[in-house]
DNA sequence: AATATTGTGTTGCATTTGCAACATTTTTTA
DNA sequence: TAAAAAATGTTGCAAATGCAACACAATATT
């Protein structure tokens, strides 16, 4: 995972972080650390975990994106762009917010190490970009079989084994896949049923091919 | 729209080209102008339109983007990881092929523009981050009033008018909400005879308020 | 200009899904 | 540690949806 200040010195950094009125906050959990109208400003999680949340007008809660440790959010980058959105700490949590426009302010290129901190946005960016793609094509999947394995599949990927470890409780993960929580679980047993999966709490084995 | 060469002169940008291996091709109508393994290669559509398609395993047939003049894609921004993409022409088109890597190399940074270009790919990434996210608030909806009813209004946001223009056809405009033609048609109607809307070929008029 | 291909539009039917309403278990909070 | 809140798990039922199979219109190709 590519960090915001990778391969900057500290007085760089220091420096930077100057540049672009940089503010550290602590919060407790389960606090709103985010309002959508908070202009261009990006927050990276220091400590702690956020959610990201969308609350629909006709009641659904969709689980935009939880951020752990060095991941990044703004109105710019995850679309807060109305007070349906919520962004949560649901673990005590350290946030340095800066100001994103000063990234191209003429000021900031006096620093040398911007050329770097830069490179350091443009891969986060880059996978942002990615876990985005990942989600699409979990969600244009039509039935909520084609949308479970899709994403076991994914994670499969990503954790490198069969033996998935879901990083959601089942309800979020339900939100996460816009999908009815009780017609997923439904969805599972058959897939138990038909032995293509077995699940122990958070852990998922898959037995189909792919 | 932000452009990758903008505020760069004619010389610089030759010399950015050189240093990021840079090709120019042409294609004709209807031709796979990229393929997944072209490793960390960057396309830059010059001329003419192309579009990102995935053919799922189960024969259905997903739209992911649909690329103009300036728009960028590749293998580490638009997820084309596999066989299943597909990247076709669908006008003549002209596209700059470009070695991503090589935006991190040592050599370029040699160019005084290097800033300046990473700067408009930040802009660039930033605004392919807010136009998935859009894409990932449609495709949470669950039912398909609710995914056109937000299509519509994001649309609607974006051409400043009630009256929209939907950029597809009709079955392009299915497989990119992710739901079934017929049933989306079926839909439509609904909301015609419930008079939220009027259709007339492809100008879509919103009567419902939001 | 004739033919082939692709897009538009509709309908019946079987299946899938969301929703509501539960009981039960686990976790959090006071 | 007791009480409250949240998460897990299940089921029936009504509504939504995908699918197949059409007819027809518009484009593209030869």
């Amino acid at each position: 995972m590519t960090q915001l200040f990778e391969n900057i010195n500290e007085e760089d950094k220091k420096s930077l972080l100057y540049s672009l009125n940089a503010i550290v906050s602590t919060f407790p959990s389960n606090t709103q650390v985010f309002h959508y109208n908070n202009d261009n400003v990006i927050g990276v999680v220091d400590e702690g975990i956020v959610q990201i949340i969308r609350n629909d007008y006709n009641g659904d809660r969709v689980l935009i994106e939880e951020l752990k440790k060095n991941q990044i959010f703004g109105s710019h980058i995850s679309s807060i762009t109305s007070q349906d959105f919520e962004v949560i700490s649901i673990s005590p949590c350290k946030i340095t917010f800066f100001d994103f426009d000063a990234v191209y302010s003429n000021e900031i290129k006096e620093n040398k190490a911007i050329i770097q901190f830069q490179e350091n946005l443009l891969k986060i960016m880059s996978d942002i970009i990615l876990k985005r793609n990942g989600r699409i094509q979990v969600l244009c999947q039509k039935t909520i079989r084609e949308r479970l394995l899709e994403y076991f599949k994914m994670v499969s990927k990503k954790q490198m084994t069969k033996n998935i470890t879901i990083p959601f409780n089942y309800t979020e993960l339900a939100d996460y896949l816009g999908i009815n929580r009780s017609a997923m679980y439904r969805e599972l047993n058959n897939l138990k049923a038909e032995k293509q999966i077995a699940i122990k709490k958070k852990i998922i084995s898959l037995y189909f091919y792919f």
